[in-house]
DNA sequence: TTCTTATACTACGATAGACATAGCAATGAC
DNA sequence: GTCATTGCTATGTCTATCGTAGTATAAGAA
């Protein structure tokens, strides 16, 4: 068990890039990135699950996109900026996490079962 | 935000009522209300998704069932015990859960994102 | 006596987030 | 000239959870 299931995370990508967008916009690529980064290589996003959080953030008016037409590799990049509803959202996600972490922890022994 | 909604909880729920099995073979409806008691209403389990979760535990040799005809009202239980392979996934999803919360709490704000 | 509540499930189809696989396109390193 | 890196898009599959419904018994309220 040396990395996580996609499983236990569901529900809280959409909740980690909003914390990567929160200071500043950014894109698709970036944020992979800072997620294997911040995680220390624990938890690593898939492309398809990225990207189709993306769409579902900008569905749900939590993200806006923008496009940068000059990039360095001469690429399209689509950027993402998180809108107030995002950083409502965000913080409702954030009480919510207080609160399962401390029912789920009620159906986990400290020893791990021994 | 007073209850916690199940896709955080998603892939915890097999956890939750292994530990539940632990000390004793419980069934459902057993399973079901002390799940509720012990999350302090926090977290009430569907009754599908219970059911569900027997039939794969069961599948995944991690639980065994058994009969128990006579019953207070006369009606049929199935009982659930949980074998040697299921007290051993409960130890690694204790393990995976340590890691879980470290890794999400890189991404959570403890202001809340005030 | 009829109705509701609690008990104890089973069946079936829908939903949606995550994933696998594939493709496209440009640049720079070797 | 091939490979790795960047930066996406398209399409279909998987599966845990959920919504709705049905079945059946017993106790207690009306």
């Amino acid at each position: 068990m040396s990395s996580i299931s996609s499983d236990i995370i569901r529900g809280y990508n959409d909740t980690m890039i909003l914390y990567l967008l929160w200071d500043a916009p950014s894109y698709g690529y970036e944020i992979s990135k800072r997620i294997k980064n911040l995680s220390e290589e624990k938890y690593v996003i898939k492309e398809t699950t990225l990207y189709s959080a993306f769409t579902r953030l900008e569905k749900n008016g939590f993200v806006e996109s923008f496009s940068e037409n000059v990039t360095i590799n001469g690429k399209r990049r689509t950027y993402y900026k998180i809108t107030e509803q995002g950083r409502q959202y965000y913080r409702e996600k954030c009480a919510e996490w207080t609160l399962t972490k401390e029912v789920v922890e009620k159906f986990i022994k400290q020893d791990g079962g021994i």
